[in-house]
DNA sequence: ACAGTCTAACTGTGATCACAGATCGCGGCA
DNA sequence: TGCCGCGATCTGTGATCACAGTTAGACTGT
């Protein structure tokens, strides 16, 4: 049973408290940012090797921020330390690739599920927004694959917040992290599977789905998307062993 | 398509590649698993503070390896530092705590439906063996809260890891992580709920139905087992907010 | 000309120093 | 006796130094 008292028994409301969430934003955090980025869309080719000096006098900082945000992305298996002590992006085994496969299509379709149930108006407005950035590209006459692929992430993600579990949101970053490197970088690498791929077709049906609360449909859409683009990519024959 | 031929083309195999994988153990790691077990095993409180410095000088290293233990587990929110430059075990609210829960009811349930599909018999083996200690524990006389709280650990994980899925493992451990503090640390404060609480039979039906490869059974005594931990804590109200 | 060795540079990891901000307690004033 | 103010101390964060281990290149000896 949960206390529904006030969470401030001794103090009446006031106006400044309304923005008192100041975050700590440090320079370790910024980093990690950066290169989290830089690994789910793709711009970090699997295999790639980079020193923390050289990461820290590119972005202007001491090395100190830079071994804290490498050692959360080796933490949890998005970069690599070879025993030569060089930091890498992991290369990509077909055997784990269709493991973080098969994870994400029981997270993310569950996620589809409850996004379908739980949406509020607003989350459907994202959804939109960034489906039609998607389409944008993909009809594009001449498709800036960048761009396709930060639209596709942030359309996926949009449907994820919706589900109100930003837990989940968490766990299927980190599943993005890892597999975002081969994903994206393949998918940039071949543009022409914008329009052949079936993404727009899977993305409609999610989308609909989501709308109209079809908690089913919603994650069979998604799991035709992922299943669709990881048959590409293995068909691509650039994963190891 | 993957790459069929033999990882090792231009090597034979000798006696020496054997034993060639010489995991890199920094100090750091060892930070971090010693912290993470405190956190599992509920033996540091919700809403507990430390520093780094106290921490490194009981544990006996300098303040760095302790400071990127730390920094991972505010990553992933198993530990939080205030505006005041204070780290301290989150405390959980009431709604945090069910969408955890929710969260977990998925991950965790698809983790025993795909156990009970992909075990092999070194996991029944263990799964077994984990499920006699909790048992043993639970019969006894005088039940050892930490043992208990350890044997259902080692039997959950058992369970996970027979899915094959390492990458999953990995997400519940990161839950467990987080709900951890509150979970265990309620459940040592009243030791009879290791007998009243239907843990023991839940367990009997998850371990009965992965031998038996009963996905959807798996599933449903998993589920049973997690509602009926939750309902207990939230009948506690400890919870806050 | 070629092979072996040795040095210099570069790697991540750990320790120490420096610093801004926050907390708490002691002392003095009213 | 009660309250305010200031300083000592403790906090995490960032920078710098130190070091063991590896690597690659040049140099020397044959």
């Amino acid at each position: 049973m949960c206390n529904l008292s006030s969470p401030n028994p001794t103090k009446t409301p006031s106006a400044v408290a309304q923005i008192d969430r100041l975050e700590r934003v440090t320079l370790g955090e910024r980093v990690h940012t950066k290169l989290r980025d830089l690994l789910m869309s793709g711009e970090l080719a699997p295999g790639q090797k980079m020193s923390l000096r050289s990461v820290a006098e590119t972005l202007g900082v001491s090395m100190m921020p830079v071994r804290e945000a490498v050692a959360r992305l080796v933490a949890d298996q998005s970069l690599e330390v070879l025993p030569n002590r060089a930091v890498r992006v992991p290369l990509m085994t077909c055997a784990r690739f269709r493991e973080l496969t098969a994870v994400r299509l029981a997270v993310e379709g569950f996620a589809a599920e409850q996004a379908a149930r739980s949406r509020a108006e607003s989350d459907l407005a994202a959804i939109r927004h960034f489906e039609e950035a998607f389409l944008a590209e993909a009809r594009s006459p001449e498709p800036d694959a960048d761009r396709a692929v930060r639209a596709n992430k942030e359309l996926h993600f949009a449907v994820y917040r919706a589900t109100g579990l930003p837990t989940l949101v968490g766990i299927i970053e980190g599943l993005w992290l890892k597999i975002g490197p081969v994903l994206n970088f393949d998918l940039k690498a071949s543009a022409e599977r914008l329009r052949t791929g079936g993404a727009a077709e899977h993305h409609r049906s999610l989308v609909a789905a989501v709308n109209a609360g079809d908690a089913a449909a919603a994650r069979k859409a998604l799991v035709a998307d992922i299943e669709g683009a990881a048959g590409f990519i293995e068909s691509t024959g650039r994963l190891l062993e």
